[in-house]
DNA sequence: CAATTATCTTAGGCTAGCCTAAATACTTAG
DNA sequence: CTAAGTATTTAGGCTAGCCTAAGATAATTG
């Protein structure tokens, strides 16, 4: 009974996040990712990340490039699939945060869940709703349709190698309590910062609209990328 | 490693469908279903389903009251989860008529991926920015948070006794293409009919608004529900 | 009421995706 | 260049949810 083994678009919900996973780690130059990283990112596993890989890069047409011990990196279809759900997240975000008033820190995980099972129509009318935004709430410019995406040039605060005035390009979106710590700072994607590293690895900012400056710790710091202003 | 099994909430998307379509089949009078049943309806074969009754049964709490050959009902807590689920379900599906734009015969299939994803934030705010609708696109009506559903009191333009004037209540929003053709004939919730059952098992209908008759089969009657008006 | 038929359950398998433990292959220090 | 150490893979298991085939129970009917 029952021969309907309905296989039209063989991505699972785990797949896409492998995918995912290694768009992000292997970063603007594409490099090779490990397994150990995978594993680390993806909170499961070596073994488990080893077997996966072995089922992408056996897929037809394959999902990765893969080679025993070798590490693994995209192949043209996973890496349009990959970002076909990273535009899916960060339209989600733009979303929920816009339109249904989202606070900021929870936007990251409702899309984490929802980005796997959103339709083309879905993707099309927030987009259009959303006038075809080029960044998300969090700063991160948001994949086209073809799946172009332009790299950003920013460096993260925690690799300051100097003082100076700044504009904060983008937060990381991955920890809610650290976001909304940010938050709280009023830092955000926008905001104007004039920054003194600190000897104890602590970050002096003086936001422009804020009253008084703070510190930041080395882990709150490298959550945020910037650019000079 | 890993031994980090969360199971904050053991409900799946297979468990889910189960409830729903137990609380569908089940009827207003809240009777007993047959395995056979859910099958048919959850396009699966009989042995899955008394496989996952027995599952659902000795869930603790259970989520269905269940006895071998007997046929399964739902739990006050299996009920609690499934009304909850067809909230999510009908909120969705306004939401994506109302705000998106969703042609409506696209709401139910989008819906029926992703109520079992979306937070109870996500349900709160679609809600607000509805106004706590009473009703989903269909003439649906839309359960409470606390879970209450006033029974609607229709019946099937299929089962119709005599001739008359009526006023749809709501129409079915599982077959889209069915749904599609009803769009064309101008025949949606609210929409005002008078009906003369011809010999051949078919309706002839007079839309108010439309300017001719028309003939329905038997099986698209079925997917109306009226009321006399 | 017994026999046929229909419905339902049990038994045994399969795949996906995870796990642990053990083996193997790279890497690096001495 | 070898030994220790680290990274990775193989092997073997587990659960969820589906399947088919076959056995058991209930319902229907002569």
């Amino acid at each position: 009974m029952m021969a309907s083994n309905r296989q039209v678009n063989s991505n699972t919900e785990s797949v896409d996040n492998y995918l995912k996973a290694i768009l992000a780690l292997s970063g603007p130059e594409e490099q090779s990712v490990s397994s150990t990283a995978l594993a680390r990112r993806l909170g499961v596993a070596p073994a488990s990340v080893t077997n996966m890989l072995q089922k992408l890069a056996s897929a037809r047409p394959p999902n990765v490039e893969y080679e025993k011990h070798r590490g693994v990196r995209l192949s043209p279809e996973g890496k349009r699939r990959a970002l076909e759900v990273l535009r899916h997240h960060r339209l989600i975000e733009t979303f929920l945060y816009e339109i249904l008033d989202f606070p900021i820190e929870e936007v990251h995980d409702e899309a984490e869940r929802l980005e796997h099972f959103i339709s083309e129509r879905f993707e099309e009318r927030i987009a259009a709703k959303l006038g075809h935004p080029k960044f998300d709430p969090h700063g991160h410019c948001i994949p086209a349709m073809n799946g172009r995406m332009p790299k950003q040039r920013s460096k993260s605060l925690a690799n300051l190698d100097g003082d100076g005035d700044f504009v904060v390009e983008s937060v990381s979106d991955r920890d809610s309590a650290l976001l909304k710590q940010l938050k709280a700072h009023g830092i955000a994607p926008g905001s104007r910062l004039r920054v003194t590293k600190s000897p104890q690895e602590e970050f002096i900012l003086k936001a422009t609209r804020q009253p008084k400056s703070l510190r930041l710790a080395l882990s709150v710091a490298s959550a945020v990328r910037i650019r000079s202003s």
